[in-house]
DNA sequence: GCTATAAGTACCTTATGGTTACTAATGGCC
DNA sequence: GGCCATTAGTAACCATAAGGTACTTATAGC
């Protein structure tokens, strides 16, 4: 696997100090996968993102926001208004990441049906 | 969008009540994707998986399998042996996750260097 | 002066995750 | 015969993260 002509081994994911699946654990956060695909039709304030997705409490809107900006997949811009007007949006590298993610949201709407039935299987069994 | 003749609609997956949203938070628990992935070579028993996934404690490991069985994504086969062998085994929904999962995995892998030159620039700054 | 507004932060409570120790049942070893 | 090792967990406890609600800052409009 060489990314940018600099040879990069795969990684070993299942080594907790691995850098991927430290990254992996991230995307697969409970809310980044969510504001990931809310920027995905443009940028957003804060407030419609917090009223966009199913009442995530402020707090942990801004620490998945401050991630996702640390991480290089988001820019937060703020105009010096008020009262304030901040305004994320997905950079490149953000905005390569909704296919993926839309995998397997796909996947995950896919098998509702067999996964619910499976469940009650399950639970009608125990 | 249309699965086994039935029409399915597209439900709204930022309401905290849609079902794909709940199957979308399980598998990017901490702990699923590593486990899928492990099992994507074949049947592996409780220790190999116990140990070969970077020390996961045996409780969330446990949860994690019994999860990934209730959803029918893994069997869990128990041979009347002492000391006890359980063998636990994709099932046909399970392997089909290992897709969308390997393209998340594949992503992660591709951006780490990229992510972590945009974490110490924006370490350097703040 | 009073209120509304946006984007948070502070503080407290609850849920989840993690750690370590312990258990059952039997075969092999001394 | 008694003792230890082995596997797949469970139990009890503690740490960390998530969730909920209240508060803050600054200014424009009434």
């Amino acid at each position: 696997m060489v990314t940018n002509g600099q040879t990069w081994v795969r990684g070993d994911l299942f080594d907790p100090n691995c850098a991927t699946r430290v990254i992996l654990d991230r995307i697969g956060d409970k809310w980044t996968a969510l504001v990931v695909l809310r920027l995905k039709d443009g940028p957003r304030r804060f407030t419609e993102l917090r009223d966009g997705i199913g009442q995530v409490a402020p707090k942990v809107l801004t620490q998945t926001l401050r991630r996702l900006e640390r991480d290089g997949l988001v820019t937060r811009e703020i105009f010096a208004e008020v009262p304030p007007r901040v305004v994320y949006a997905l950079t490149p590298m953000g905005e390569s990441l909704i296919e993926p993610i839309t995998a397997v949201s796909n996947w995950a709407e896919e098998h509702v049906p067999a996964i619910t039935r499976a469940q009650e299987k399950y639970d009608a069994s125990a």
